[in-house]
DNA sequence: TTGATTTATTACCATAGGTCAATTTTTTTG
DNA sequence: CAAAAAAATTGACCTATGGTAATAAATCAA
């Protein structure tokens, strides 16, 4: 299948492009296939890019000073991944990414990214209204880790990410919910009980 | 001082307008005067527009199921409030939004947003990294809740709105942090002793 | 397959922050 | 300005979650 071909079916599913848009795409996007365990992005990098995962599954993590891993988001099949405060300021990262499973990734550049807005509009629309529903689901965690118990929280991440739970370790999952994983078994050995 | 002119020069400083494409503005924003107290959005309701807080001070806040109310953002001079994920679905809010110093807004639908969009394409850019910054801030917060302790929270909440300190009651810092005012206050005297 | 390494669980004690209740301070209103 | 209402502080006690450490289970690598 040609990159053209591949990123419209992937990524932009519900658009349409002329010949040209197609090739002005495929240029843009580079494919990247990434092993288990690598690291995407370290912090104190200048982020140029931001990655559309067609296949596999990653986290963005920030290392306090202290030495912890706080994971702010997973990225499965279909989600994009950066450090957006970075990108978006083409400024340097504060977080990493790794790789948690074999992964399938294009990637684009900002500045390749601010070409293809003006070339092709409706990408604009596009990437506004993913920014939107990302928005909004970083406003519901925030809603989530002020509202809800560590239990609750636990729950609301299986519900929201189905799919993850197999993939990853339980300190990820620790610490993404804000607690640590001798918490986090509890709360499960609770749960099952309770 | 006209409509136009007003939003020209406060809401989209920086851009350029053509005499129709401010006629059009003109039409698609309207000025409310809001008293302090009252509630310019209540959870349950659909959400029609986001607003422009040209002066004044507003909150929004979540009300959980144990009726505890939770700051999710704080909005002054020169910010946009909504609740975003209910204005970008279309559908109800869960969400409160409360004036806390008599404010003037500006208002605009979302269908009329959609509307500037097809326009004045220059709009849908400025939008879209509107929503960067704003994506970029939520994120940071996520990760102040994951990584700081509630009196570092505190502290960097005083330098990230130095200028809201003074309008707001402390239970709203306090529900805004994930605490309660009791915990603020002995914060708060801990931080004086130093 | 087996030993080595990584990850998860459990137990015990420590602590940040919550709850309840009383009191003081500040703000609002007539 | 005084009285009433709202907000903030303080104290005593409680609870959820953290830290440390030992053990068990799972995964990896030869």
């Amino acid at each position: 299948m040609s990159i053209e071909t591949e990123l419209v079916e992937t990524i932009f599913k519900n658009l349409t492009f002329t010949f040209e848009e197609k090739q002005l795409l495929a240029q843009s996007f580079k494919k990247l296939n990434l092993p288990k365990h690598s690291l995407l992005l370290e912090a104190g990098q200048q982020v140029y890019d931001q990655y559309f995962v067609a296949d596999g599954c990653l986290r963005t993590y920030y290392i306090d000073p202290e030495g912890k891993e706080h994971t702010v988001q997973f990225a499965i099949e279909d989600w994009w991944i950066s450090d957006y405060t970075a990108f978006f300021s083409s400024s340097k990262a504060v977080m990493n990414i790794e790789c948690i499973q074999d992964a399938i990734l294009f990637k684009i550049s900002k500045e390749d990214m601010e070409l293809l807005y003006l070339k092709i509009p409706k990408l604009e629309s596009f990437f506004r209204k993913k920014m939107e529903r990302a928005f909004a689901s970083f406003q519901k965690r925030i809603i989530s880790n002020l509202a809800q118990s560590a239990s609750e929280r636990y729950l609301s991440f299986v519900n929201f990410y189905p799919n993850i739970e197999q993939n990853v370790k339980n300190y990820h999952i620790a610490s993404y919910l804000g607690i640590t994983t001798q918490s986090l078994s509890r709360i499960r050995k609770e749960l099952v009980k309770g």
